[in-house]
DNA sequence: GGTATTTTTATCGGAATGCGAATTAAATAA
DNA sequence: TTATTTAATTCGCATTCCGATAAAAATACC
């Protein structure tokens, strides 16, 4: 109960960046009372700091000055990571998620052996720790984010795109070799949750994302918290189904899909520049050169798209559904015809209650949401009994 | 805070049946001390009943025998009502949910004025009150389930096939006409509820309901609660879109809907049977005596429908699916069909996470559902204060 | 039949939590 | 310097939860 609270006042805090405790009881519908009892305790704790100065109401009220909190960024480390095919990004984060450090590591890893990724990630976040002066044992956490379709609870990834393997229990073995807590999550769930922490849905604690990578993912927000299936599973939107055809199954990945639209036979035109993860800028540089073999790829990759989005869209009525990845590199011809089979698709009882937004956001981002997932679950970890201990 | 608690204790001897503090103590995780205490101000509040005799466990255990408690019947009274184009049904239950009184009207209202319609609801429910030996004013609240796409929360008839208005307030309009809190839901959400408390997902806190009506629709259990798009909307299937040809966007609806399967023209072969309402049952009679073009409508909804549903499953990803509605009727060509294409759709990654179940339930069922819902908000309002009376 | 045992339920006291009212703190305005 | 205003804290009270203990109500044993 007093955990419900407290996690609901240092949300607030964190939401507004820097507030005042009576502003903080308006919000949380809180008594200033109580208020101050958890803002003391967290205080005590080190979450949180007092600043004197920074009442944003022009100095010249009167009465007694408003007390500014905010989060001590030093309460906590995490890293995150954006663990795709060809890359790895790393970002170590204070307790504000803000990025401390940045590691890229352009590397094909897909269909490695398992131990072969796990080296590289062990390697990475190591290396990436000691970018920003610390060491491992000052991180809290780690979450890495992966394409595919993965049980948070248990970290258990039951299929991804880079694993050989299905059903490995990655969140373990990574635990394991940090000797730090390691969560598991879908990489759309993390860039979910840094749009609604930093980015296009600050606003909003509902809403939907879909991310259009080599994996077609999905992010649900529902009263500020991600919604996954029964046994939290993530959601795979490449496996959606389109039709079927004399080939058997048409899914949506295999239009759509970042390989459908480049095609990925190793002979293929476009095999150096995805090996060197350069495949969708390559492709936008051949589309504006009016490459009409590609253009009508991605035409049919948005048409795809803008129908699967409308059936989303019908079914969860989201007021925002904000689209991220690689795939919007492509460009007008993509984006025009997924406007246009959006629209033609959504349902007219529907029509305006959802808006689209694009964000073209970098790696970092995604790995900043996966920082976002290990700080959501620091926050709401019981810190008053024998929590972590808080930096000084 | 205490009230969740309440409501807890109250859903646990809901769904026991009949059960003594201790179990409750031990299903709840509350201490014997809360059970007691919160158990006192429910049978002072009339709410429920305790009954000595009736433990389960075999009489010859020592010990102090324990008291069964168990819902009190006479607690409330509601009404629940399935409106759909060609019929309505209503049912009065006590507070545990029986009927006590069930009242069918088989009438078109589709496509009336809401005046017309409104007076028709408003007379069954009447009829079906008296029926049930009582008056008006001893029942509690009303919930009407509709076919179409609805906001809980504000009772907002957003468009629904019965109306030929869309946007109608019609939770606001009953309320005055009746006198009594009325609650207008999707009939979709009324038959899952119903299907959670007495059904084929009593033992689920997770699991997807598809209706195969006149309309077809969705409902979303996620941890016992209905699972609402943002803004409390209703899901609407019918609306999914499943490819865009020459004629403009193909819907499920066109495919997979009654008047799809059955054809609606006035002048069309079962034009005499839908206005009786025995459309699908006539439908099924002719698919035994192996009408092909009736055969072929029946397998082309059957396999569009389980491409939706394995979209659905992909999406949602729960433990089991039950299938509802009057679609079932038209028998093997639909269910064999929808089975083929729904085991062809399905991702190879999450076979066998989820459990089909096809169930025929009656309309009593439904109009059951929707008194269901009145009741939750019943169980969750704040008896203990100044709720409405408890009968004696 | 009387006492011990077992099991369930109720009671008592302590700890935690939240809130309203009153109080204190710290600034500006007069 | 004093009054006023606004923010934050302190005090006292009401809930509510829980663990420990006591009471209740049956059977088991002698």
């Amino acid at each position: 109960m007093r955990a419900i609270n407290r996690f609901n006042v240092l949300d607030t805090i964190r939401r507004a960046g820097s507030i005042a405790r009576i502003e903080i009881s308006d919000r949380t519908q809180l008594s200033t009372t109580t208020v101050s009892a958890i803002t003391a305790s967290l205080l005590d704790d080190g979450l949180i700091l007092a600043r004197t100065e920074g009442d944003l109401r022009e100095a010249a009220t009167r009465g007694r000055p408003r007390v500014m909190l905010e989060l001590n960024p030093r309460a906590a480390r995490v890293v995150g990571a954006k663990i795709a095919a060809n890359r790895m990004v790393f970002v170590v984060t204070d307790f504000c998620g803000e990025v401390l450090s940045t590691l890229t590591l352009a590397l094909r890893v897909d269909r490695q052996p398992i131990g072969v990724i796990a080296d590289l990630i062990e390697d990475g976040v190591r290396r990436c720790v000691v970018d920003a002066n610390l060491a491992l044992d000052e991180i809290d956490s780690v979450c890495l984010g992966l394409p595919g379709v993965i049980e948070h609870r248990t970290g258990h990834v039951r299929t991804s795109p880079i694993f050989r393997e299905s059903g490995v229990d990655f969140a373990k073995e990574m635990s394991e070799r940090l000797g730090v807590t390691t969560i598991v999550e879908s990489d759309a769930h993390a860039i979910t949750l840094a749009h609604h922490w930093f980015g296009k849905a600050r606003d909003l604690d509902d809403m939907v994302l879909v991310s259009l990578e080599q994996t077609l993912g999905l992010g649900v927000l529902h009263g500020g918290q991600l919604f996954r299936g029964a046994g939290g599973l993530s959601h795979n939107l490449g496996d959606l189904t389109l039709g079927i055809g004399p080939q058997g199954t048409v899914r949506l990945a295999s239009l759509a899909g970042e390989s459908a639209i480049l095609g990925d036979q190793p002979s293929g035109r476009f095999a150096e520049a995805i090996r060197l993860g350069r495949g969708m800028a390559h492709a936008k540089t051949l589309i504006d050169a009016e490459d009409n073999a590609l253009i009508g790829a991605a035409i049919r990759a948005g048409e795809a798209c803008g129908m699967a989005l409308a059936n989303i869209v019908t079914l969860f009525a989201p007021p925002r559904v904000i689209l991220v990845g690689s795939s919007l590199a492509l460009g007008q011809p993509f984006l025009d015809s997924l406007r246009e089979a959006y629209s033609l698709a959504i349902p007219p009882s529907i029509k305006g209650v959802t808006e689209l937004v694009f964000d073209q956001s970098t790696d970092e981002t995604w790995a900043q949401g996966a920082a976002v997932v290990a700080l959501r679950e620091l926050y709401e970890s019981p810190w008053g009994t024998t929590g972590p201990a808080p930096a000084l």
